[in-house]
DNA sequence: CACCGTAA
DNA sequence: TTACGGTGG
């Protein structure tokens, strides 16, 4: 689930208007999008949008819907897909899988006896994104003339990249790692909506898009990128999922404000010497010096394939025509204003 | 998540 | 016009 520095960002997050996005391109770190739309876009009784044949379609339903109205709100979204991920987070993925086949458990027996709300857990719990599901997700997009980025390892990492590095404005995820990777401007809740979202309960809560900049982050709090790595390793990190018992997040950024590094902090016994087991260099390095690749095509929004979008959608998966051909309509409506909005804003930088 | 018909 | 709830695949 990524480091969790909810209490460090709450200080310095702020909320963004899409229309403060407007034709700006956003990376878009897919994996975790995708993993949204499948577990959000589901029946009441927790059943995932099928085709006939019963493959998962929520994901595509998510895919096209949201980017179609990013891209009417002047959004341009690129896509990151993960590549083969590092072998230092396989100790983390070894616990998700777990956690997953302990769900899928839970689930059958639910199914059984369960009540409803047993049955939407569990069955989101055991929500699992595949290779089909990202492979088709990138056909879609690129059919949509939406620009993809395969990463060579961590999408999250590559998405990060392309926004310090200038090719994008902003990163989005709902993970913190984005920060840690160093992407300049971390966009969280991009593609859940403006609506309203359960935390569990029956509660619902709005949720609107925040933005977070790294530098007001590492400013507010007087420390470097290194540093908000260590402090990371600290909380736990996807490359040490413990982390250090009893060091959350405002006890991690007191003690590396205070020494530095972990292995000050650790001679002046802040820190258990257990922590040096880990390699700290190498998971510094996969913040801080990620496997990432230049982007290979333009990341351009280019003209849609309506056919390709009809065929994959309408008689690959079973969605309705009418409503596919309505979002094709609007899709391109929205790539010819956003085209227009970006070449105003390209002409803008000369004056 | 978003769409869409219906109600206020 | 917006708000809601049932449905989409």
């Amino acid at each position: 689930m990524g480091v969790d520095l909810s209490s460090l960002v709450d200080e310095i997050k702020r909320e963004i208007q899409l229309s403060e996005i407007k034709g700006k391109k956003i990376s878009i770190d897919a994996y975790n999008a995708i993993y949204q739309f499948l577990t959000a876009i589901r029946q009441p009784d927790g059943t995932p949008l099928m085709d006939s044949s019963g493959r998962v379609t929520s994901h595509l339903s998510g895919v096209f819907y949201r980017t179609i109205s990013l891209l009417e709100e002047g959004v341009i979204p690129v896509y990151v897909f993960d590549g083969k991920p590092p072998e230092m987070k396989s100790q983390e993925l070894d616990r998700r899988r777990k956690i997953k086949e302990e769900a899928e458990k839970k689930l059958q027996k639910a199914k059984e006896e369960g009540s409803t709300r047993e049955l939407k857990k569990y069955s989101q719990m055991s929500t699992k994104l595949t290779n089909d599901m990202a492979e088709e997700s990138k056909k879609l997009l690129t059919a949509m003339g939406i620009p993809i980025v395969q990463a060579p390892s961590e999408g999250e990492a590559e998405a990060a990249y392309l926004c310090s590095s200038g090719y994008t404005w902003a990163s989005a995820s709902q993970d913190y790692d984005s920060l840690l990777f160093g992407a300049k401007r971390l966009v969280r809740n991009l593609t859940l909506t403006g609506k309203r979202k359960l935390p569990n309960k029956d509660i619902y809560v709005e949720i609107k898009p925040e933005i977070i900049e790294l530098n007001d982050l590492l400013n507010k709090y007087g420390i470097n990128r290194e540093q908000l790595v260590d402090i990371g390793i600290l909380i736990g990190t996807d490359y040490d999922p413990e982390g250090i018992k009893g060091i959350g997040s405002k006890t991690a950024l007191r003690i590396i404000k205070k020494y530095g590094t972990i292995e000050k902090a650790v001679e002046k016994g802040e820190v258990p010497k257990y922590i040096l087991d880990l390699d700290l260099e190498k998971i510094r390095s996969l913040f801080l010096k990620p496997d990432v690749n230049n982007p290979e095509g333009s990341l351009e929004l280019t003209d849609p394939n309506k056919d390709e979008i009809i065929n994959i959608l309408v008689n690959e998966h079973n969605f309705n025509a009418d409503r596919v051909n309505n979002g094709i309509e609007r899709l391109i409506k929205g790539i010819k204003d956003t085209k227009g909005l970006s070449r105003q804003t390209g002409l803008d930088q000369w004056f």
